[in-house]
DNA sequence: AGAGTAATTAGGTTTTATGCTAAATAGCGC
DNA sequence: GCGCTATTTAGCATAAAACCTAATTACTCT
């Protein structure tokens, strides 16, 4: 099951701003770095609070270091919040705006 | 678009509980008390948190506060982290188990 | 090896969160 | 009004989060 870290991760404005640009792709330290008008310290506690909650994972590129989305805890998040509110499949569909032919 | 109130309101296991809770309907402040191993006052704050973040709302009846779930705000942060993720309602779909037949 | 670049860890400060006890508020029933 | 029950607000202590600058580590290139 799903650990409290990744809740408190998500808590931060910042650290969901990483998680949505890493659904594009691994990105360096410094390149997330350039959007935020934050110190790189700050910013590095803010990628190890997302590694400690496994929704991220880091891999060293020569001189940089890239991070990259953990795809698979990020699913299970998204069920964990599902859980959590009782959402059924069809009425989230509904809610995105999808509808289904009235028989 | 939703607040970041109700990501840091989800941050706390007890919360998180209480949301959960609710889902199966409203219940007073004492009701939720009886679960939890903490002072009322405590509770009474993360009842505000919740409050706070709109994921619960309270009604008065007679002498007990009843608490209960904001179904609209719950289904915003369902949605809000499935955007998070960039999760498609197929992929969810299958990640809950549910499957299409292979044409 | 030494200089340069990328990113972290160390150490410290300030703010926010989480918990407590004691006191106050709100409604109920006599 | 008074006592009882339910719950909150007030006030306070401690822990955790969030930020900073300075120093360190890790790598590349000449």
């Amino acid at each position: 099951m799903l650990n409290s870290a990744a809740f408190k991760a998500m808590a931060h404005p910042v650290r969901r701003d990483i998680l949505r640009r890493l659904r594009a792709g691994p990105l360096s330290a410094g390149e997330l770095a350039e959007s935020y008008s934050m110190s790189k310290p700050s910013l590095s506690a803010h990628f190890n609070s997302l590694r400690a909650a496994e929704l991220i994972f880091a891999t060293r590129e020569g001189n940089r270091i890239l991070y990259s989305l953990n795809v698979s805890v990020a699913d299970e998040v998204v069920s964990a919040v599902m859980e959590l509110f009782g959402v059924d499949p069809e009425t989230q569909r509904a809610a995105r705006g999808e509808h289904v032919q009235d028989s």
